[in-house]
DNA sequence: GAGATTATGTCAGCTGCTGACAACTGGCAA
DNA sequence: TTGCCAGTTGTCAGCAGCTGACATAATCTC
């Protein structure tokens, strides 16, 4: 329950949120190979899952900032500090979502075969991950709405938006040793999968501000509901944009 | 001074540290031209330029986390409250050098000839930044050495690296406003402005990473303290290096 | 079912950060 | 010089994020 003494006796966020839960923070990962079973693991799993769903939640509706932590807790009927126990820092509960896709996005590369050139591996790869996680959470495409949702919440909100962009590195450098491992080479000898990395990163966050801006703007074709295929549209566009940005000059 | 109660009566930190300040703030901007030259401003420069001073000493030598506030204000002999009217958090302490140093950028960007093709331009105003930069405020090679010491604590501190990253985030996007200026492009239609600018900050950020990981390293050539024409270089090769990243097979 | 593990709650406390108000200081004009 | 105005600073009080320590309650193992 919420610290002693700092919200009044009778709770404002009553604890019935255990129904609908880990509707974004499941990922299509059947079933783990050796996943403990144990009623503890499942029970744990559950907490967090509820925890990121009335984070989520209680950040859209009321903002990141005007949002306590002990109001997130108390939401799921568990005190400040288990909530703590769960997550780093408040971010952390934000961003698990994205997290959880990172790590889909890394299996993915990592199931590429290896005689593919790294930049179509990592294109593809992200295309697969788009489109089988708003597969996988698309209750009627609230999936994609959702990512949206999160998206321009981070975009506006500049403490998010800092620990985005940290994890955001912290993805590439694991990006970096996967590419380097692929081709065999020593990243830190040959720069291009660090820059590889870096660069589709850019592209990547550069295809994320289009795609939110465009969904924002009232008078824009795009509405708000189609599926993944706009947003791997959009990857793609950037990425076919990416050899005329870089060289010679622009005007025609 | 330190918040009440806080800290021992008899201070920690003397406040004799108004001597050799801004040794690290100050950037070659002569003269602002319209600069009001009132007591008061002169007063207020002096402190901040202070606060960043001791900042950056307690932040090496301490570690960032484990400086408090309280003790960076104690410093300089100025209250907790006072820090926080001059900045905004304790991160913005730390990273004003970087801020300054990215005003000064922009400035040299703005001041290419707008003939010159946009990544032609890029590349030479960072490396004029780099040269003048380092050569206003090498007080026998220390601006550099300075430099790497910034780098390397923002490196390894998540708090830092993200601010550090979100500030990255907010120059890029006056970075593409000042390119699709140039070319009279607008910048949510055409991408290149957008791209260019991403890709251009990925370069110079892995060139950190490697300078940073260069120096650090005992057994490596490359001398602590080399002028500004090592970063120079690097960043030069990272751009050579872009190209051939993103296309074809990597493997020969 | 007993004992070892592990998750949770409670308590106390530090640190970052902010609003409000009072006291002071430099700038400026009468 | 005097005296008012505006901008700067210090003090106080307080919230919110986060953590260590310890006790308790829930699972797991045998």
């Amino acid at each position: 329950m919420a610290a002693p003494g700092v919200r009044p006796p009778g709770r404002s966020a009553p604890a019935r949120y255990r129904v609908r839960m880990a509707s974004l923070a499941a990922v299509p990962n059947p079933a783990p190979p050796g996943a403990p079973t144990g009623l503890r693991e499942r029970k744990k799993q559950r907490t967090r899952d509820a925890l990121v769903d009335a984070a989520h939640r209680l950040f859209l509706s009321q903002g990141y900032a005007a949002t306590t932590v002990d109001e997130i807790a108390a939401a799921v009927d568990v005190s400040q500090r288990t909530f703590f126990r769960y997550f780093a820092n408040k971010e952390e509960a934000a961003l698990a979502v994205l997290a959880d896709a990172e790590e889909y996005f890394v299996g993915r590369l990592r199931a590429r075969p290896a005689a593919e050139n790294p930049l179509t591996a990592m294109r593809a790869a992200i295309c697969e991950s788009w489109r089988d996680l708003s597969a996988a959470h698309a209750h009627g495409g609230r999936g994609v709405t959702a990512a949206l949702e999160l998206l321009q919440l981070i975009e506006s909100t500049p403490t998010l938006l800092a620990a985005h962009l940290r994890r955001s590195a912290d993805q590439e450098r694991r990006v970096v040793e996967i590419l380097a491992a692929r081709e065999g080479l020593d990243p830190a000898v040959d720069l291009r999968p660090r820059l590889l990395a870096a660069v589709f990163g850019a592209v990547i966050r550069s295809a994320h501000l289009a795609w939110s801006a465009e969904r924002t703007d009232p008078d824009s074709q795009a509405s708000r509901d189609d599926g993944p295929e706009a947003m791997i549209a959009l990857i793609e566009r950037h990425l076919d944009q990416l050899a005329p940005a870089l060289t010679g000059d622009w005007r025609r």
